[in-house]
DNA sequence: GTATTTTGTTTAGCGTCGGCACAAAGTCAG
DNA sequence: CTGACTTTGTGCCGACGCTAAACAAAATAC
């Protein structure tokens, strides 16, 4: 009777990466007839999802009549993304296609109990649902640490003062529980690190769109995080603790460090590596990372800082050679410092990750910058849109 | 009508893995109803797959009518599997379930020709096909090096003489249909890198059952291989040069390696670094790897060799641990000389990967030997059945 | 203005699976 | 030994979700 149903979940996929502008193009992407494409569309459409604009187009394109473009519901359901970063939080309602609809943000020291930042985050979505009147499907949650799996728990939140081991998945659907949103169940709320939700944000909506293997590497603070998507889908291991690139060797005379190595990337290509190499003092009042973008971007005429730019880039390219012989990703996005370092100087982080990785072939792949605002948020947003995409009828019920 | 399409291919697989003994598992293995589970049984037993044991089950179970047994068909078809060595060549017919129907092997210097080789392999397997009468669904090729996707072409085979690049696929194919293999089409005929299909082989039928993410490490004659299987398939990367897990630092002060670096994995922690750390001079006449083996079951009392063992299981610890950061997986299994040292102080080695990977944890990933004889041969059997795995029709003919 | 191409919709039909009832084959209790 | 209970296997029917095919609509091409 009702068609198109098994279809509904990489239908909504479709539209929502942006990969299906037409009701024609979803007749071959899902391999199905038009009748079922048809049919899927106007289910979607009923859901709310997505709208089509059945007015002739002015888009003169080959002959034929004209398809009818489908576009995600702009004043559809959104979800609640929020992230964590050592200066505060920021919070936003997103909607399909990974749209910002409204956001806000905190700015202050992270109290050590995560309990009060996640209400208080919790609690400014909650206002920005009241204002807008959207309808909300769930909610996700970035944080600047490794989340632990199966039980969301936040693994040595280094720039954070939270306790090792801070249980912010539970805390987060405490939180959302508090505050009354409406809907929240133990099945939405999804919590994962930042740079993994980066990947997951810029593989669906960003830079990395269309690649199979996606590897990101970006320093925001201190450290340096790692991700990677395989089939689209964010690769983060057994216990949720993959990709932890921080202490790949980069420079065995290095630094020591905590992990008991020295010279791990992760104390020699971080933000403030860069300023202790530039010969700058780190000031506190400012983020590292924003010391460091800005240096890069004010001074890189300096043969100081154009050296210790140079140094980074080299010790950077090592790292990632290493992870591209271990994992031989098709696309590699950087995000943070690391995208400020590929921006200023393209062609040398290019050359030594050709030079170190095994095969000229893999020496090839495509080093990008990250191409999204927030895309941490929008990941953590993708996390939470994830049920509605694999069967957007168990969210919204039939 | 018929019922139990879609299903066929997963509930082969089920079977096929041991992880579905009756009609029973099968239904809540599935997640179908008790009438799809018996039609898809019985159309497997049509297409002659599988065998159904319908006599009363001696095994006292619980309460309750007995389960009939599902059994992979002993007398079903078969895949031809070849590997090549450094000493030679194995050929196998390999049956549903990993079974070795038949076997031969030629040995010798492996000509610099690939083709020659090749085609000396494939009509050995000719011949075993005509020998037993079996019906061959496909081929597939094990080949000691990296080989590139998406056209089959052997990088850098060190231990062989052939060209770096190549196209063995091509080659293997174009031998299967000299010999007039039946059913040879450009859809049969994989090739892949050796330690990869001992991953592939160890998770569906050995020590890796039942793991989600499982890392292999193994060292054969020289260097460092690695593979890694997620949720049930090879990971071999963008272009098929993943896990070249050879070339992780774990010896800043070690030997220079080819790659331009020191200290590699690869030449601190082969066959040949565990001679040279024992003290022997290897000698001509039989593999790398059999006199390592030999010297650490024969001579491990010898202080020497015993501590040439601690030497190089401390360095593959430091390297697995680093793999263990980035991959998390949740099971490692290791081969080759690596599972000799592992037998010989298990305890060693997994307080070296604990001490040295980040989170205690994942520091607790079980580290097992390998399990199968001949993984290699039998994961290349793995890569011609998964078509059949797949859609058994599609292979079939309905 | 007519033919052609491509898209969207309607209707009919069919294949596959779930639900259900029933049969079969064992254990358990007395 | 007999009857109640439990679990497994199978046949029948209906519903769901798709394809196929015909038709209608909206553009371009000649």
């Amino acid at each position: 009777m009702e068609r198109g149903r098994g279809a509904l979940g990489p239908a909504l996929e479709l539209v929502h990466t942006g990969r299906a502008p037409t009701r024609a193009v979803l007749t071959s992407e899902l391999g199905v007839t038009r009748a079922t494409a048809g049919a899927v569309a106007a289910e979607l459409e009923a859901l709310g999802l997505i709208t089509v604009d059945s007015r002739p187009t002015a888009s003169a394109g080959s002959q034929g009549r004209p398809s009818h473009r489908l576009f995600v519901n702009e004043n559809g359901p959104v979800v609640l993304a929020a992230q964590i970063h050592a200066d505060g939080y920021r919070v936003a309602l997103v909607g399909l296609g990974g749209r910002i609809v409204a956001t806000t943000s905190g700015c202050g020291t992270i109290p050590a109990d995560p309990a009060l930042v996640l209400t208080e985050a919790v609690a400014a979505g909650s206002e920005l649902l009241r204002e807008t009147g959207r309808r909300c499907l769930g909610a996700g949650l970035a944080v600047p640490s490794a989340v632990a799996e199966p039980d969301g728990e936040a693994l040595n939140p280094l720039h954070l003062a939270w306790p090792s081991g801070a249980p912010v998945r539970a805390l987060f659907l405490q939180a959302l529980a508090d505050a009354g949103i409406p809907g929240v169940t133990e099945a939405i709320g999804f919590t994962g690190n930042d740079v993994n939700l980066m990947a997951l944000a810029e593989h669906r909506h960003g830079a990395g769109r269309g690649a199979r293997d996606l590897l990101c590497v970006a320093s925001g603070h201190r450290g340096v995080g790692g991700a990677l998507v395989l089939d689209g889908r964010l690769h983060s291991g057994s216990s949720g603790l993959a990709l932890e690139v921080g202490h790949l060797t980069v420079n065995p005379e290095g630094a020591p460090c905590h992990c008991g190595s020295r010279g791990c990337l992760d104390v020699e290509a971080d933000p403030l590596a860069f300023l202790v190499a530039a010969g700058r003092e780190p000031g506190p009042e400012v983020s590292l990372l924003r010391q460091a973008a800005d240096l890069l971007r004010d001074d890189y005429a300096d043969p100081g800082v154009r050296a210790a730019a140079d140094l980074l880039v080299d010790r950077l390219g090592l790292g990632i050679a290493g992870l591209v012989n271990i994992l031989n990703p098709d696309r590699i996005i950087l995000g943070g410092l690391h995208r400020s370092l590929l921006e200023a100087d393209p062609e040398r982080l290019r050359a030594v990750v050709a030079d170190r990785s095994l095969w000229g072939r893999s020496g090839g792949v495509p080093i990008l910058p990250c191409s999204l605002d927030y895309n941490s948020l929008v990941g953590a947003a993708e996390l939470a849109w994830q049920p509605v995409l694999d069967d957007p009828l168990v969210v919204l019920g039939r």
